[in-house]
DNA sequence: TTGAAAGCGCTACCAC
DNA sequence: GTGGTAGCGCTTTCAA
């Protein structure tokens, strides 16, 4: 709890020469630097939090709105806040959490008392509220998702059209041309812009490349098995040999089963590729090829757009989206020649 | 981003007058405090953080110290932490998100630099490191769970031991003899204390009610299921007739679908309560008898308690037990008189 | 390359 | 019941 003042009189200094080495914002000689840091480290002196929000007018800190819903995947959910208070801490950065049953309160708040320099916005709806209190404020605000009216905001997402169109290229590639897409939950597809833009491009890009796809969601939750595993008979029925996979990972375990069942190998009979999945398609039971959503990506991007717009330094508005990984785990074969 | 004095004049007093009308710290006369109510509502008045923690010594602010693991359980620390963060902002604190990897550097840094008024730590290893920089903190820091070494600590969680002694005794109240605990992963018994606190309860209690219980863990890790089926095959193969569970939710539907594999009913054959299940047992396909772990309970406690010690009042160091709620789901009958 | 000093926007003491 | 004001510990001009 040593003061700024007690540094710079150890050090045999003023306290501006101090607040200068630290912040580098001025040259100091490295023999003043080399006895400033001596002290530093020997009073063991941190800055004052507040009186650096209050002086310099920047907290060092950034908001995580995450509205936690009842049916959120927590793994997944768990995976991004980590991930975005990991890239914070790379650049010095604390972050502060929004839970609040209303979002928007909390937003408000925080841009309102100037306890954070930022505000960084989690699983993003298509009609999310915090849109309006985005553009309300003077807090610079980054969403990670894709709301539907985002000309005017700064978001930051996987590319998941390029993902879908990807996926199905890896397919068609291989000679599959009758595709199937399993999707998320019927939930999945209101809260999120995605579920419905990767359906259609691969319903899009199955046409372009000669074949045809169809597309179902996974039920009306994630863990629907009785439903995947319907699909999963029509899909075989119909003579489809690729599938497209975009949902959690219990039901791409479903979907194995399922396929197990109906006496069909991977990929001898049929070929699985996952888009956007969160898990590990390499420390599955059974490997699959997949163009994996990885947080890191989404969030370092998130955090250095944030600092840049601290920063008063221009950002495009509009989306910032991520190019698709496309990772071969084994799962995508030739199209049995039937 | 008005200021108090804006606040002052719009309401025809003094700054301090407004402070004061604001933190309740001094009378001020009803009309008065209208007056600058109506004015903070019109400017859309907040206290600037800094200020606030510059001059008042208080950053309305708790850390929380949650080192993620890699096998930890997903969505019991969200519900720790949504319930932390809940229970924060019911105080009118703020919570800032610990996830350094070392947890240590985390504490330390926010406690030297005075951005937080206390730090709540969860998750807490019965040989944890954060414990040492707790001694040596002047700030505040409460345990959400019980390290070994914790006569000078103050320390939240539920009463587990009396927790598994009602269990045993609701089962042998409806005339169970032979019992069998199933507790969590191995790792759990590492990583926490009260796994093997609640074995040794479950199995001194069972001898005291006349009866006896012999006790196994789930398995290397939560899913291993091999594991636990054949331990359920174990239990009533040696005439179990009880069972007390004392780990995750997916433990106990494997538990569930094994007996009836066997052929036994519940709570006909085989009745079961679960001990320390923070999922909702209400909710489950199958509501089963349980002594929940409410996080709410905990972070409320632990709320309050560092609240507490920040104002400087006395707070008994040691454990501060929740004492346990007994669930009745349907889940116990009679023992068979087999 | 360095120092002196003016605030940043509050809280809380002292006075009335 | 209310007002004036001295700091809180920094950052950042302005001067040297």
């Amino acid at each position: 709890m040593a003061g700024i003042d007690e540094v710079a009189r150890a050090a045999g200094v003023s306290i501006s020469t101090v607040s200068y080495a630290l912040s580098g914002k001025r040259p100091v000689s490295a023999e003043t630097r080399r006895r400033i840091q001596a002290a530093v480290h020997e009073l063991g002196y941190s800055p004052n939090a507040g009186a650096r929000m209050l002086a310099g007018s920047q907290t060092h800190i950034f908001a995580l709105s995450e509205p936690l819903r009842a049916d959120s995947h927590a793994p997944s959910h768990m995976a991004f806040m980590h991930a975005m208070t990991v890239a914070a801490r790379r650049k010095e950065y604390d972050m502060l959490l929004l839970t609040d049953e209303d979002a928007s309160a909390g937003m408000k708040r925080v841009a309102a008392s100037g306890l954070v320099d930022a505000i960084l916005v989690l699983d993003v709806a298509p009609d999310d509220p915090r849109v309006a209190i985005a553009r309300a404020s003077a807090t610079p605000t980054l969403f990670v998702g894709i709301p539907n009216d985002h000309d005017d905001l700064v978001c930051v997402d996987l590319d998941f059209e390029r993902a879908a169109v990807e996926a199905v290229d890896r397919l068609a590639d291989a000679g599959h041309r009758e595709i199937g897409l399993i999707g998320g939950s019927r939930r999945a597809y209101e809260k999120s812009n995605f579920p419905p833009r990767v359906r259609a491009a691969v319903v899009a890009r199955a046409a372009e490349r000669g074949g045809h796809a169809r597309a179902v969601a996974s039920g009306e939750v994630v863990t629907d098995r009785a439903h995947v595993r319907e699909s999963v008979r029509e899909f075989i029925a119909a003579g489809v040999t690729g599938i497209v996979l975009h949902a959690p990972e219990e039901v791409l375990q479903v979907v194995l089963v399922e396929l197990a069942a109906l006496g069909k190998s991977m990929p001898g009979d049929v070929s699985i590729v996952s888009v956007g999945s969160s898990f590990d398609t390499d420390t599955q039971p059974t490997p699959v090829d997949s163009i994996p959503l990885v947080p890191q990506s989404s969030c370092e991007l998130a955090v250095d757009l944030a600092i840049e717009l601290i920063a008063g330094r221009p950002v495009a508005s509009g989306l910032h989206l991520i190019p698709p990984t496309y990772l071969e785990r084994g799962s995508v074969a030739a199209a049995p020649s039937a």
